[in-house]
DNA sequence: CGCTGCGTTGAGCTTCTTCAACGATCGTGG
DNA sequence: CCACGATCGTTGAAGAAGCTCAACGCAGCG
């Protein structure tokens, strides 16, 4: 096969055997969303979830005056949306392809009935509500106990860690939304990045980013320093 | 019996039959904590995971200058730590008793091997994780989104939904610990309860809140309004 | 080539925090 | 039962962080 699936290889259906993925197949549905298109809305019923396959999503709230504040970006293989499953019927946020994407849409019904007929699917999804619960938990740290400095610090190095190798980060979007996913606005995160440049922590052309004080950047994570 | 069961009428255990529960009961252990108890600190490696039976159990984190945001508060019949259960083995948070509290503690591994057993167990935990994920992602609208009296308003209404009946509500924690959950201090939350008492919002006498304009609360929990 | 969205920079302002002092409340031990 | 201390809550004044508004440069794309 030319396009492996998209299915087999995630580890939220780790360990089903071959039936249980040929049911996952027959279940899903392919969806495409083009760059700026809405997947659903905060309060929208929700019929299912979701897995994207390429491209990235974000999931977001709205204030009322229009303010945006992000609290996931997904990534191929990871999956959203799964609380409307579980708990209350509508979606808790926004959702919204950011670039192109192709997503997996699973009705709710359809997998609710394999989920409990299948332990090893139903762990699988408790350690993604989990790792999930963890990331919100130092999101609410983070807006509460760090300022914005703190909070990009903080993002740079574990964006650093996953993508980048030595030191050179790209970024995976733009600075506006970088800043609604630190809990700021453009202008403050151009300011900061500008005074951390000034101060040679980092140097930052286009969207990409080069650590040059690894471990200034650590302390301003951490809360140990100001930026002055 | 005079003592009724904690474990037997909780949601999370539903569905579990007379077996299970006798297998609850033979792994769980009963723990006392006195006010300002610590249960356990972020980091600790996740023995297991609690079910508050009497008192308070607040779920925070701590910043390096002592600044404490609270994410959680937990009364009798809710569950606290499941995420060490599942995802990563370290309690991502704080724990600790707000008031004299009883709790019951489930060793890790006794647990999970019932869980992988018993599917509707496996559901259970699946909806309880969803609703917190669900009240993180309203947290952390509410930090980025929201402003103090916004934010304060919401908590009010939600707590006359929960407990009040008529519009008089009594506040369960202490108002150091209201603006710590809330994401701010004693003295903003000081100011602006006096604002809102001064333009006939609320009148507010000790740990007693009671509302006068139901309407006007509404709009500044929504961001319609200011309180100027 | 022009338009539109993105990013940057500046000036002023709002909200919230910090620091400090004081008052109230509650539990406890004398 | 009262007195005391500790914790909690309130209020004021000053300062800091970040937001708003506005203008402008730049790049990408049709």
């Amino acid at each position: 096969m030319l396009n492996i699936d998209p299915l087999a290889n995630n580890s939220l259906f780790r360990g089903l055997n071959e039936n249980d993925h040929n049911e996952l197949s027959r279940i899903s549905v392919s969806q495409e969303y083009s760059r700026g298109q809405t997947i659903f809305l905060e309060g929208q019923d929700g019929a299912g979830f979701y897995l994207v396959t390429s491209g990235l999503v974000k999931i977001y709230k709205l204030s009322l005056d229009g303010k945006e504040q992000i609290l996931h970006i997904l990534g191929p293989g990871e999956p959203f949306a799964e609380v409307a499953l579980f708990a209350g019927s509508t979606y808790p946020a926004n959702a919204m392809a950011i670039e192109k994407s192709s997503v997996v849409f699973f009705p709710r019904k359809a997998f609710s009935d394999l989920i409990s007929k299948r332990p090893s699917l139903a762990l699988n999804m408790l350690a993604t509500l989990s790792l999930r619960l963890r990331q919100f938990a130092n999101m609410v740290e983070a807006l509460s106990l760090k300022e914005v400095p703190g909070r990009l610090a903080a993002y740079i190095l574990l964006e650093n860690e996953e993508r980048g190798k030595n030191g050179d980060i790209k970024l995976p979007i733009a600075k506006s939304q970088l800043a609604s996913l630190l809990g700021t606005i453009p202008e403050t995160l151009s300011r900061i990045l500008a005074k951390m440049t000034k101060q040679g922590i980092v140097t930052a052309t286009g969207s990409s980013i080069s650590i040059l004080d690894m471990e200034k950047l650590q302390e301003l994570a951490d809360g140990e320093t100001r930026l002055s």
